[in-house]
DNA sequence: GTGAGTTGCTAAATCGATTAACCGCCTGTG
DNA sequence: CACAGGCGGTTAATCGATTTAGCAACTCAC
């Protein structure tokens, strides 16, 4: 029952251990076409595979890399970026240790540890939510940042493009005739990063449509049904000529929790009120009623991109700055244009 | 910026590598106090840190678990049972392999040879629904299922208790003073052993409370929100008579369907009618209104138990059958006494 | 004083591969 | 015939640890 080794092969085959690693790993080396034919029979007739410990070993190169997330695992949506990074992990014959920190220094730093004395050949340090995160002095150079910006620069990087999507997604509201948006934004404890940057895309939207910033459109909220909710109520209790005919939401179930405000006021979507949503998380846009026009972060993408830069396959084009990963834009039914009493007011220029 | 060797300690220490190691391993080997103090602090100086590859080559050992899944990191709860596992492997220094299959029978042997070639200790072979699975024939013995059933058994196994968890949630309803109870049960493309079981559940309390099941009262939809509507609504469609005060719902986003088939038809939860659901799915069963009251599926735990089998801390009771995991019920606000109207009839005994 | 036993440590084999260096043998050439 | 060079392999070193067997020195008992 014990493993067979290439010794096994080479006894099976008649020649040495030397030769069957020579011609099993299509080493450019002289041997005849007779003696590979008679190896790799042998080889497969004892079944061999190499030891991939063995063989790390000596090369110094176990094939393996190793990703660290501080809770990707265990949230919705960021799984996808596993799968990403896996598949491509997987079609260049790597295999991934996947190690979840929860966010705590301590494992954090145990972690990268282990991962180095395993001999991992590159690492990936992944976030769930697009942030800056300081970067462990233990770190490898050369550790590629997935979804969040090291602070400081100086590693590969990959995030979604948060500006553009945000863009995208006010951009399909004035498309509609829309110019009195909202900008359901999130409240202060969270990573500032892709909230800001939403919302410069909002305000270039704005500024492109020649529409006056309102502050009292960008309210805030907890990020979860009832903190979307409570926001929304807040938005729909201003008078009739400053009340939104738009809602861009922080995300998807902010803009769940707006569904519940505007069905409670008897108000419909998209008749009365157009609501673009953020993340594309299947739970939440696909099921509601109507399904949620929302903009898809790509975590797939970011995934394979980063597992592809560990790899070497890919090179980022600029260490200075994160590679910028589209945010497409889900069309569902949740966009319309705005009600007509609505449609004509409002329309003052800057 | 080379790695440090047990031979740059020995160095360091003025022994030989072999004393190192040791002292380093708590060998009780005669080695005095003196050198041992010396080599401990030259490998704290030069900051050592084993190389687990050749550690791994020499002593048949890697201190790696192989973890292969269907699909288990793109789902959204199921990580939970990853995070279960990976906790018991950090908390005892092994790193996991994570290989997602994507059920590809494929994607799937090449998996377990690539991780039999990396020297795994021991394997996982996780689902993402409580299922019974063809066992891979390559799969080497003693490899853990998690969250299925391998069929033909001779596995250790870790799936929940949906039949203990399908009591658990009828005993509730039937507790609250409800005697007409249905089953929102799943349709028929979905494996059929989760549903199976919580239906016995159902059954059995059914026959404790000296109810007669109505099969009226056991509908299916799809296992969706928009499922989980139209089944209730033919439920909610029978004579007043026949009509359930409450539904023990197959899972959480069926639960979700119910609600809105309720509302629509001016119905309140829990006053008129009471609602149990499964999976206690976060982004589902808390945002409801109100919250759900649920059963929840014991992935972390399940993940806790499958890696200790597999790294030897725990031996499975019996290798015939799979071993239960108790789901708990959740209570929070979806049940209460039937309405008035409905408590008084239909208590005919068998 | 000699042999046995203990103490403290090291030499060398080993795990299973890869790979640089080299060794016969054959052929062709000057 | 001597020698260079090509062909088809093999020998042996190596990767970085662990571990067995054994060596040298010292103690102790008789």
């Amino acid at each position: 029952m014990a493993r067979v080794r290439i010794s096994d092969v080479a006894t099976a085959a008649g020649v040495s251990t030397a030769t069957v690693s020579l011609v099993l790993n299509d080493r450019t080396a002289r041997i005849s076409d007779a003696t590979r034919d008679r190896v790799r029979q042998a080889a497969a007739e004892v079944g061999y595979t190499p030891n991939s410990v063995a063989r790390g070993l000596r090369t110094q190169r176990s094939h393996t890399i190793g990703l660290i997330s501080d809770r990707i695992a265990t949230t919705p949506f960021a799984g996808r970026m596993l799968a990403g990074a896996q598949d491509v992990a997987r079609e260049h014959g790597y295999l991934v240790f996947l190690v979840d920190t929860d966010a705590d220094e301590t494992v954090e730093r145990e972690a990268i540890r282990a991962l180095a004395d395993q001999q991992v050949d590159a690492m990936i340090y992944a976030c769930m939510w697009h942030r800056v995160v300081d970067v462990p002095a233990s770190l490898p150079r050369g550790t590629v940042f997935l979804d969040c910006r090291p602070a400081g620069g100086g590693f590969p990087a990959v995030v979604p493009d948060d500006r553009a999507g945000g863009v995208s997604a006010v951009r399909a509201l004035v498309a509609a005739g829309h110019r009195r948006i909202a900008y359901l934004d999130v409240d202060e404890p969270h990573p500032p990063v892709a909230s800001d940057l939403r919302h410069q895309g909002y305000l270039q939207v704005l500024a492109e449509a020649g529409i006056e910033p309102d502050p009292a459109l960008h309210v805030r909220g907890d990020t979860s049904s009832a903190g979307g909710r409570q926001a929304t109520d807040r938005l729909l209790d201003l008078p009739d000529d400053r009340r939104p005919t738009a809602l861009f939401c922080f995300n998807d179930r902010m803009a769940a929790g707006a569904y519940v405000a505007a069905h409670r006021r008897g108000l419909a979507i998209p008749q009365d009120l157009s609501i673009v949503g953020y993340d594309d998380q299947q739970l939440v846009a696909a099921e509601l009623d109507p399904p949620l026009t929302t903009v898809a972060l790509p975590h797939y993408e970011m995934g394979r991109w980063a597992m592809e830069v560990a790899l070497g396959i890919r090179t980022p084009d600029d260490l200075g700055a994160p590679h910028l990963m589209p945010c497409p834009i889900v069309d569902r039914d949740s966009v319309g244009p705005p009600p007509a009493t609505a449609a004509s007011d409002s329309r003052r220029r800057t």
